[in-house]
DNA sequence: TACCGTATTATGTATAGACATAATAACTGT
DNA sequence: ACAGTTATTATGTCTATACATAATACGGTA
């Protein structure tokens, strides 16, 4: 007894668009037809088309229905991998160096200023600027310092939180140019998050990486 | 009678991760268990925690349960807006130039490479080196190249793609500073996108924007 | 025609019950 | 002690039904 899944559904509706059977803008026969026709509750319909919703492809409306969306907004999904694993993910060696640290205090608010170069097989290959809170961050102490980068130490010990990101690009200063041995092409691709608990900046960082470097995910 | 809904629980999983009374690695308690305590039925419950499973806040496995995710904030959703619409959304004016157009081959596939200057307030924001498959883009006119940009028929007319995106940082070229009227800092924001319709390659976009542009979401 | 309240409609969500499935634990015989 | 089988467990999914809710269509009244 094959059952009707709602995948199935969804490949179903992604392969009536793909043939252009239903095209952007089209309205689509409503939830309980389209249980009818393809032999199962509502329920799955629903479970099906509300998925493909959050995935940008169709737009749907109480009393309106559900109509195949005209300008899908493309959403890209990139994963922000904690910097040790994306370099042990590639089969290198993993190692980083706190250049400086000092207490100081952003808006208002005493904090930890630390500069990091982290390295993939002894190479440079970010190097981080970054603000702890001290208030949210209480219990990271000196020692961890060394043997675990804060971010992965935060990762560990702050579970949730919301925050931004953003990419850039930026002409090396004196200083990253000396780091990453750059000479002519000096442009350099800058990582910018914020990351907030309940209202409370706990970290700020600035990641910047060497020309060449590139941050990719599949659509 | 006010009932418990999906949101409630998973406020209310998420508070508990906060308070830190579930922390990272964290087994917690089974759906039916949560369905007991929150006075709902199970697929209440298991809605909730679908979710934030796809959220990455916890992992769930078949007869191993649920626990919370060691290493939580991964994902970054952007959206990849129409350019058009990304500075029309800010209140400016949009406008392109093409520069150049011409017949080219890729993988001995035949296309068309185009070149674009994509105008805010007449200012350059964005400059496009597009290539097109003229099998899958058959019905792209020389027509409608003067009133729309590629992209945006291209969006609107085939719906449903998947493809790869990433972000790098380049030194501009002499017709990037051109262009952008650069002087000195000339490093740019890069971003490369490749679009597939069931195996075939449709487009390929090099987008890139002068110093100071941001591509910005929040986590 | 303009306005306002009501009916209708499609989606949104909750429920209880059932069965499927993956992963682990418990048990078995050798 | 080991390998192979079976039982157990928690999640995954489908069904049928019910009611909630947002958005629109349809009235009637001024």
């Amino acid at each position: 007894m094959n059952r009707v899944t709602y995948q199935d559904i969804q490949r179903d509706v992604l392969d009536r668009i793909k043939s252009r059977e239903w095209e952007p803008g089209d309205l689509i026969p409503n939830e309980e037809t389209l249980a009818d026709t393809f032999g199962c509750a509502r329920a799955t319909v629903n479970r099906a088309l509300r998925e493909l919703a959050q995935a940008g492809i169709i737009d749907r409306k109480r009393k309106g229905g559900t109509r195949i969306s005209i300008s899908p907004i493309r959403k890209a999904l990139f994963d922000i991998p904690i910097i040790r694993k994306e370099i042990e993910n590639k089969g290198n060696k993993y190692s980083f160096d706190i250049l400086s640290e000092k207490k100081t205090s952003l808006n208002k608010i005493d904090g930890l200023s630390v500069e990091t170069i982290h390295k993939s097989n002894d190479v440079p290959y970010a190097f981080e600027q970054r603000w702890v809170s001290l208030k949210i961050a209480s219990g990271l102490k000196k020692l961890d310092l060394k043997t675990i980068s804060i971010n992965e130490w935060l990762v560990a010990n702050i579970p949730i939180s919301t925050g931004t990101i953003s990419f850039c690009a930026e002409s090396a200063s004196e200083k990253e140019r000396k780091l990453f041995n750059i000479s002519s092409n000096n442009a350099l691709l800058i990582v910018n998050r914020e990351t907030f608990i309940t209202e409370d900046l706990v970290t700020k960082v600035r990641l910047s990486y060497p020309p060449g470097h590139k941050i990719k995910t599949i659509l």
